[in-house]
DNA sequence: ACCTCCGTAACTTTTGTGGTTACAATAATT
DNA sequence: AATTATTGTAACCACAAAAGTTACGGAGGT
């Protein structure tokens, strides 16, 4: 299927609002970052104001965070874009009259649960100032290789 | 779009072969047992064969385990059916130009192949015959209830 | 008043799925 | 040997989820 990248946009979209502050920013500018529409940014972005993760700043009226970076994680940023679709598919036709079709969603449900719970783990370990502070030392860097090359 | 059940459809195959070694399985009783069509499941069967986990029985043809279910892990059957395809989608189009658009990448990938990994590690801590036992004990289960209903 | 931008709705396009049809090759059954 | 059943593939179709596009009323700033 064609991948979401809700997920991933929404992080990168945070991302920006928080690297370019002192710029005005519309949702046409976030757009050429990620490389989609502005439609599409004012999208996610109403997603984020919905839950309470992104507001308005009154004087530049720029989107900025309603709480601090340090208190949102990846899994909160998923559970709002992507939460609703399973890390892995269950097939919900099988047949009820045979020991395995009768019983797999069960036991498959079990399973894909501890697995989908490990990653989720993992993606709340990290929250959107992690993400800021690697962009900006993954920026450095590169240009300190630019300069030396 | 929809969405993949081939990883939930070839362990439910998987199962189906064990729990019914004893009859004349083809892939059009494998078919309505996971309520899908025999060319689907040839296919399946297909894949299976050639990462050589099935095998065609000499004597009643039937498909067979090519090694034991303890072996099988359900990270390796994952691996053979949706392996290509990222848990987590990286969105490939951010503009270079960009502090964010130019390091999200790398950023992402680091975090999402952590989240990844924890995933299919518990994956990995389950056979194939610990899906067969689950089914039929929860099968006798359900069967007890009925009785004494 | 004018311009910019947002929020939303409706529609279109794209593309990974599974399902279907078809058929030659192989095997089992008589 | 002839017949029937089944497999392995290929080609094609239908569906649905996601993103992109168009459109436009409304809010706010100049």
């Amino acid at each position: 299927m064609r991948v979401s990248t809700k997920f991933s946009d929404t992080i990168h979209l945070l991302a920006f609002i928080s690297v370019y502050q002192n710029i005005h920013i519309t949702s046409a500018v976030i757009a050429t970052s990620i490389n989609t529409s502005p439609v599409v940014v004012r999208r996610l972005i109403g997603t984020l104001k919905e839950a309470g993760v992104v507001t308005t700043d009154a004087e530049t009226h720029n989107p900025i965070f309603a709480k601090s970076p340090d208190e949102i994680t990846l899994l909160d940023v998923y559970l709002l874009t992507e939460g609703h679709t399973p890390l892995f598919a269950l097939d919900k036709e099988t047949n009820p009259l045979c020991i395995v079709g009768a019983n797999i969603q069960d036991v498959l449900t079990g399973i894909y649960h501890e697995a989908e719970t490990a990653a989720l783990m993992e993606l709340d370990r990290h929250t959107m100032q992690d993400v800021i502070d690697r962009l900006l030392t993954a920026d450095k860097v590169k240009k300190a290789q630019a300069a030396s090359a």
